[in-house]
DNA sequence: ACCTGTCGTGTTAGCGTTCACACTGGTGGC
DNA sequence: GCCACCAGTGTGAACGCTAACACGACAGGT
């Protein structure tokens, strides 16, 4: 019973006899063999696993493309090793992505909210990794797989507008992340074709926090607006308390709108009205790409988009004659 | 210049000629050469990846466990191969464990909130890579890093007692979980000592959902309370929606304290007062304990044991009276 | 009876690295 | 002037596995 046969009999080669299977995998098992996975990758230059370089996990959107990233590659049987880093910095990536590409993974998958990280310079790091990128820029011709930020706010632009809003006001994240810019740049878009000039808005940070100061802001900055969009529920959170504090009701005063639709959305007080996003395809769709792509390299690059929908709650109301 | 010399300058061993170091580094630079990791780990058996099995990390307290877990490992550039599992049942573990120890980690960290995975067994599926545990039972004997939730428990249901309540209800987490189940059980603890007898309890599911319809089953039990201990935050939030639903007033008819301290329990309405858990203490702990296991094998097994705070806010008062 | 094909198994080599050792030339002590 | 020592470098082997090939046995077609 030579090594080789023993190797057969794991990989599920098919010339082996039944008998032979049989001794194998009962020698296995109560010797408690376990391949060694480095000498396996050594040799076949295919580890079965992907890296994941990941950026902010502690928010809810990167953090649910983590989860569902790792549970769609678990159920084809593939392991993740992650590298998270620490800021937006292009040397943070580089360090990230040095520490991947030297552990012969199959493929790479970034998470890159963040416009300061250019797709070139991280496909040259990758250097002939398969790689795909989420929540990449549109505009960077990559693999990638991104959710199409500004239907979602078309769709919660639209839904104040018919509620007959007309002074609009805005709580962005922070603009670095392309995420908040087109949300801001959306909204925007939307207005001026509507006729309207989008009202005041302040930068912040997706933190419940940051979401009560930059209402606050809001508040006292004078302008006076019914309908506002915030960018992610968070922050929604912070600022309708704010709001409430300085005496407005929601939605008889002030409409929000949130975005993400945390799983708490529906208790926040009033249950508040966002735009949902599908993390679970995104995780589903990103493992696909990237399968594809390991499998055929010389795959076009293109992007796959998928659309968030509007879950209209109670923070949302008509907006009160003047 | 031989491959061996290479090998010397990148494990920076001591004995290259300066001149020989510089030379090998700039071929390195130019060429791009990164070593193979697989052929490292297959001569040194030393991988510099430690795994981790994870366990819901959909929940706030998994998934920061994870978050800051990365964050130690990365301040120490060791890598992390992540094998989350889906249900509590022991094949699952046994899966995570098989594709992880199959992988020649240099140890594992399994995220074991769930009773029914029994230390022993997961001890034996590791067979001698070394391991620790996070967040298991204090009576199993295995080397681990815990948040003492009595301790949390007591300082909570201590601050209802000091505002006069008597009248005490709680929700819980699911029971199969021993963080639910401590907190529960420190919680008769506490109220015995007290000479109360601990009211209604709910079991619920640790998400707001739940926690609101876990509420609304306290209520329409008819047994009056005043104080509500809830076991986690996104519950805490469900219930508050449930009982404002009913008429009560937080906290003038009932004070409602959570568990975990989210970022976003500070704007709940009202704010939350709640018990906080310190995540990064654990993760750098956690960390700690494996580096030193893995440096001897044979430290002998004990408990790390950090403690959680009361952070008081809007959500609780004095009991009014009767 | 021969060739051809297929199945089941063993043999050899090599993946890219490091370890243990061998070698060289110089330096210092006596 | 000899030996011991050390820094700096190279040489072979080995880590555990799989790809590629080789081999024997036995089947079916001619």
């Amino acid at each position: 019973m030579s090594t080789q046969t023993v190797s057969r009999v794991i990989n599920e080669h098919r010339s082996v006899a039944p008998a032979t299977r049989a001794r194998v995998s009962e020698a296995v098992e109560q010797l408690g063999y376990r391949p060694n996975r480095a000498a396996r990758a050594l040799v076949t230059r295919r580890s079965n696993t992907i890296g994941l370089v990941s950026f902010s996990t502690r928010y809810y959107g990167p953090g649910q493309m983590l989860v569902n990233l790792e549970a769609a590659l678990r159920q084809r049987g593939i392991g993740l090793t992650l590298a998270s880093i620490d800021g937006s910095s292009l040397a943070e990536m580089s360090r990230a992505l040095g520490a991947l590409s030297a552990s012969d993974l199959d493929g790479i998958v970034v998470i890159a909210p963040v416009s300061s990280l250019e797709a070139r310079a991280i496909e040259r790091l990758c250097g002939d990794t398969p790689f795909i990128m989420i929540d990449a820029l549109p505009a960077e011709r990559v693999h990638s797989v991104v959710i199409d930020q500004r239907h979602g706010v078309d769709l919660a632009t639209r839904h104040l507008l018919e509620l007959g809003h007309r002074a609009f006001a805005e709580i962005s994240g922070p603009l670095e992340w392309h995420d908040a810019r087109f949300r801001q740049e959306a909204m925007t878009t939307v207005l001026h074709a509507a006729g309207l000039e989008p009202g005041p808005s302040v930068e912040s940070d997706w933190t419940a926090a940051g979401g009560f100061a930059a209402a606050r802001a809001l508040l006292s900055c004078g302008t006076p607006f019914t309908a506002l969009a915030v960018a992610n529920d968070q922050m929604a959170l912070g600022a309708i308390r704010a709001l409430r504090d300085g005496g407005l009701r929601i939605p008889e005063d002030v409409s929000v709108v949130g975005f993400d639709d945390v799983p708490e959305a529906a208790f926040f007080e009033p249950p508040l009205t966002t735009v949902r996003q599908d993390f679970e395809a995104l995780g589903q769709q990103s493992v696909d790409y990237l399968l594809a792509l390991i499998a055929r390299p010389d795959t076009p690059r293109h992007q796959r988009v998928l659309y968030p929908s509007l879950v209209v709650r109670a923070s949302t109301g008509a907006a009160r004659p003047r």
